[in-house]
DNA sequence: TTGTAGGCGTTATCAA
DNA sequence: TTGATAACGCCTACAA
C-alpha cells in the first residue's frame, strides 16, 4: 500500500505538498500539482482514511438508528437518508435497536468511541436522560420520533393532526363506532400524539370511546389478523378502525375478507403511511412525507456536524394528508 | 476527551500497561489491572477507535451492497446480516448501488481507502473484471447474486431449481400457456438461471414458449400492473405467469382483479420470495431462505477477514420450496 | 510557493 | 511484569 511518503518521493516533493494537492489547498504551483497527480496515479495511491480520521478527528460517517430495517416505514426513511448522505460524501452505519433499550445503548457507544460523527434516531427506546450524556461526544438529530426534553433538532410529522384527520375522515363517512389500534410504546410521542388526535376528533363529534375498542401491540400484518379475530368475537363491535400502520390495516382487511366480512360495509379500515401495500390492498390511509423528513434530517445532521456549535432545540413539523381508497 | 495517556498518568503507570489492560493481554498484575480499570472509569475513558484502526489496520466494519434497501428482499437480507455482524462486534455500512455501475464503483473505494475490512455484495452491477482488482484490498463475499468468474465465497440459492419448480408447479396444476416475467438484468446469474429452470420445465412438458410471453423490466408492483395491461391487450394470451418476485405478482394480481379477471381461473400467478405481501395477496410463491443466506454470508465474511489467507472460490447453494396459495 | 517537524491516540517491539 | 520508544499515515503550524 502506497503512502503519502511514497508519492512524495516519486514526485520529488515533500509530504506537505502532496497533502496540499490531496486537500485542494491554494498555493501549489500547477506544475507540481501535475507531478503529484501523476505520482499518485502511478502508485495507485489513495489516502488512508483511518489516518485521516485520526488526524482530523472526524469520520464522515453517521449512525442511523431504526428499530428494524424490514419495517417498510423505516427502510424508506433509511433509503432517503442514505441518498442524502451519499450526496454529501457521508457514509451510514445501520443500527437496528430491535426495540431494545440495551441494543440502543450499545450503539450509542459508536459516538463515544468516535466511530461516527453524529447520530440520527428514528425511534427512542431509552429515557432521554440516558441518551443525553452522549451529546457531549457529538450531535444527535431526531427524525420521526420526538421528545420534549431533547434539546436537539427534531424533524417530525404532526401526529396529533394525523390521528385527528384520520378519525375525522371516518366520522365524515358516517362511521360512529370507531376503534383504535396502537403500537403501544409507552414513551412514544408518535403513538401518544396520534391518540390525542383521535380522542380530540371523537370528542368534537360527541362519539363514545370504549376501552374494548382500544387494541394494542399492533405493529405487523399478523397483529392485524389477531386484532380482527378479537373484533369478531366482541359483542360490542366497532364499525370501523383507525390503525397505526398500513401493515396492521392490511392484516385486519385480509382477515375480515377471509371471514366473509365486507370492507368497508361491515368494517371500515384506515391505514397509516401510504406504503405500496396500501395501494395494493385498496386501503384509505394517512400519507406521511417519509422521503422528505429523511432528507431534511440528514441535511440537518450534516449541518450540525460542520457548524461545531452546541446543539439547539429546533422543531420542524411536516403536515400529513388523507389518501382515500375503498376501505372507508 | 481522556486519552490513554491521561489514564496512565492517573493510574501512575505507563501507556503500555494501560493498553495491555484494554486488550486483555497476559502479564499484568491483578493489582495494576484494578488501578487501571479504576482510572478508566474515573475519567470515563474509551479507546479512540480511529487511532485503533490506524494502528491495527482493521476497522471491524463491513460494507453491504444492495440495489435499494426498500426492496423487501434486500431489507430482509440486510436485517439478517446486521444481526449476525452485531453479534460478532462488527458494524455495517449500508451501500445502495441504485442499480448503477457508477454508484457501485464509488462504493468500492471504501475498501481501497480502508474504511471497511470487507464487502458483501448482494447484487452485481459491473463486470467482474472491474471488481476483481479490489480483492487486493480485502475480502469480498457474494450473497444471492453470483458469477462464475469470481474466485470468492458465494452463498446463493439454486435459481435454476427455483425457476424449474415454480414452472413445474404451474404445469402440474394444468396450465399450458405459461408466461414469464424477468427483471432482465443482462448479466445477472440469478435471473439467467431462473429462466433456464423455466425453459427446462417447459421443454420437459413439451410446452411452447412464445417471445410475446416474455415480459421484461419487471421489478415492482407497478411493473406488475403494467405487465397485466400488456397481457390484457394480447391476442395470444398466457393462462398463467411465472414472476420473478412477489411484488410483480401482486401487481399483476391487483390489476387483473380490478379488470374483472378471476385469479387463478382467468390467469394464474406465481410469485417469488414469500414476502409478507404474498400471504396478504394469497399468492402461491417460491420461498427463499433469506435469513439463512444473509447469516451465512456474514459469518463467512468475518471468517475471511480473520483468516488473512487469500480468498478461494466456494459455493454454498441452498434449496427453495413452493408455498401454495390460491393464486394457482 | 515549498519544506520541516510535531502530534493525532494506539499498539508492538524490545529491553530492563 | 513493566516501561521507553517507534511506528501506523496523515495534516498543519511555522519557518524559509
Amino acid at each position: 500500500m502506497a503512502t503519502i511518503q511514497d508519492v512524495a518521493k516519486l514526485a520529488g516533493l515533500s509530504r506537505t505538498t502532496v497533502s496540499r494537492v490531496i486537500n485542494d489547498h491554494p498555493y501549489v504551483a500547477e506544475e507540481k500539482k501535475r507531478l503529484v497527480t501523476k505520482a499518485m496515479e502511478e502508485l495507485n495511491y489513495v489516502p488512508n482514511s483511518s489516518a485521516q480520521r485520526l488526524r482530523k478527528q472526524a469520520t464522515e460517517t453517521i449512525a442511523v438508528y431504526v428499530p428494524r430495517i424490514t419495517n417498510p416505514f423505516f427502510s424508506q426513511l433509511v433509503e432517503s437518508m442514505e441518498n442524502a448522505a451519499a450526496q454529501k460524501g457521508y457514509q451510514l452505519i445501520l443500527c437496528q435497536t430491535r426495540y431494545k433499550k440495551k441494543q440502543e445503548l450499545f450503539y450509542l457507544e459508536l459516538l463515544r468511541t468516535k466511530q461516527v460523527d453524529g447520530l440520527v434516531l428514528t425511534s427512542i427506546e431509552n429515557n432521554w436522560d440516558d441518551i443525553k450524556p452522549y451529546l457531549a461526544y457529538g450531535p444527535i438529530v431526531l427524525c420521526n420520533e420526538y421528545s420534549d426534553e431533547a434539546e436537539v433538532p427534531v424533524i417530525h410529522l404532526d401526529q396529533v393532526e394525523g390521528g385527528y384527520i384520520g378519525t375525522k375522515h371516518l366520522i365524515s363517512q358516517g362511521y360512529k363506532r370507531i376503534g383504535y389500534c396502537s403500537g403501544n410504546h409507552k414513551s412514544s410521542r408518535v403513538a401518544g400524539d396520534r391518540r390525542i388526535g383521535y380522542l380530540k376528533a371523537m370528542k368534537e363529534a360527541g362519539l363514545p370511546v370504549y376501552p374494548e375498542w382500544y387494541y394494542d401491540s399492533a405493529y405487523s400484518v399478523s397483529d392485524g389478523m389477531r386484532i380482527f379475530s378479537i373484533i369478531e368475537s366482541q359483542d360490542n363491535k366497532p364499525d370501523s378502525v383507525f390503525t397505526g400502520s398500513d401493515e396492521v390495516a392490511a392484516g385486519i382487511a385480509k382477515a375480515a375478507k377471509k371471514a366473509g366480512w365486507r370492507v368497508p360495509d361491515d368494517l371500515a379500515i384506515i391505514g397509516f403511511d401510504n406504503q405500496p401495500l396500501a395501494e395494493l390492498m385498496d386501503l384509505t390511509t394517512v400519507e406521511q412525507p417519509i422521503d422528505t423528513i429523511g432528507r431534511l434530517a440528514m441535511e440537518k445532521m450534516i449541518e450540525e456536524i460542520l457548524s461545531k456549535r452546541p446543539q439547539r432545540r429546533k422543531r420542524t413539523e411536516l403536515p400529513l394528508k388523507i389518501i382515500q381508497r375503498s376501505s372507508t
